[in-house]
DNA sequence: GCTCTCCCACTTGTATGATAACCGGTCAAC
DNA sequence: GTTGACCGGTTATCATACAAGTGGGAGAGC
């Protein structure tokens, strides 16, 4: 074994005052509405030039964080941190990879429920092509990623409703560097799974074909819910009972 | 009628340069992993100092549009806009407020079914109490949103999972503001439907209470559905059928 | 004493020029 | 062929200056 490791890298200072200056706001250091000590005795304080002071405030204010007014100051923004819902970059946790799946199975549970409403006849033929598509692959054994993730992009999208389309495929981005880790990590243990998700994403589309909403939503817990246990992460806690 | 309006405060440079390089990331101007022109050369384009750039470039790492590396240059990231979800802030336009409740009825109901699984003595206390100082502002004929907000975030802690809680705060601060004055316009509309959302309240928790996810959730749902409808806004098209 | 105006100190916004750190490539030296 | 010094280009940081906006206080005018 090599002792040899990548180097750390120093870290920008705006960077490093940002993330102060972005903790003490959280921690109501500064109250909604105060004034942030001006940029001259910020730099001052952390030691920076006034220009990585600035910076640091650009973040700040493209998050909502503070405003700034010309010649009065910065101010703590009312709400702070309203229009911005972040995820931290490859949550490595289980914890985390559990509770965030959560948030997605609840999610896309009633997009399919919405889909099943209000899916069109291209909708129903896209989600039907991909059925096809991993079938193909099923009969080799082999699962088709590319042409799952396009099955629930499409249920997604049938949904109708822009923000459950943007918001899962935003969870599915956070999620997809994790899953394909938690994939490989378990694929070895459960070699014939891959005829459990045909026939769950079978399930799903059956019911959204027949316009059942509670059932589709109920297929697509079922089958996020076996997917969380097929990656190790323990089943969705409060499923229907 | 007075013709006197806030006059439009000019905008900051550096505003308008990440507007313009984030548009043109969004739109595949740049591709992922593509590399910007320099600092220098964005300056000379806009017509604008180097500092304006960098304080724009420094808004788009923090949105992990790009990333820079001293010495190399500027290059989109990989999947532009991964860790990030935004909302248009005061969503004016009813078919997107009527969308993000979805999402929220969706979000919540599920929420109350983690909470009735989950949710400890203390936090049924909580919840209990809330009801209480509902109950008495129901007997004057009045509301008392404060506490009923209180009872929605109590249920939200309750589910044990910190992203449905924090999910479930930014939307909440999103259609705060919307809220308020659809429940303004349409007041006077329904005098007595604080006693339906009394009992709506009450029936989330009774289901809570007794452990029932499944009832928890669609009491929960029927109680924000029914929410969306009083302001205005139509009723959750994919609920239960 | 009151009011109005002007001025000043302070703050953020922008520009400029310089230096340090860093990167990839070139090319001579060995 | 490998090494190592060097170079041009790039980002990171700094110092300084000036423009523009704000609020308050000094002081004139009444």
């Amino acid at each position: 074994m090599s002792s040899i490791t990548s180097v750390t890298r120093a870290p920008r200072l705006s960077d490093e005052v940002a993330r102060q200056l972005t903790a003490a706001i959280r921690a109501g250091e500064y109250a909604p509405g105060a004034r942030l000590p001006s940029e001259k005795e910020l730099a001052e304080r952390f030691e920076v030039s006034r220009v990585v002071v600035r910076e640091a405030m650009s973040r700040l204010k493209s998050d909502e964080l503070v405003d700034t007014r010309q010649g009065l100051g910065a101010f703590v923004s009312a709400e702070p941190g309203r229009g911005l819902f972040r995820l931290e970059p490859d949550p490595a946790i289980v914890k985390d990879l559990h509770d965030i799946f959560q948030l997605r199975v609840a999610v896309e549970g009633a997009a399919a429920g919405l889909a099943a409403v209000r899916a069109n006849r291209s909708e129903l033929a896209a989600m039907r092509a991909c059925l096809r598509e991993m079938k193909i692959s099923v009969a080799g054994r082999q699962d088709d990623i590319e042409a799952d993730n396009r099955f629930h992009a499409t249920i997604a999208r049938a949904s109708r409703n822009p923000y459950f389309d943007r918001f899962l495929t935003f969870l599915g981005a956070n999620l997809h560097g994790a899953i394909a880790k938690a994939r490989f990590n378990t694929a070895a243990r459960h070699p014939t799974s891959v005829l459990a998700v045909q026939a769950e994403h079978e399930a799903v589309f059956a019911a959204i074909e027949r316009r059942d909403a509670s059932a589709a939503e109920a297929a697509m817990r079922s089958h996020l819910s076996a997917a969380m246990e097929r990656l190790g992460l323990g089943p969705f806690a409060g499923a229907r009972s």
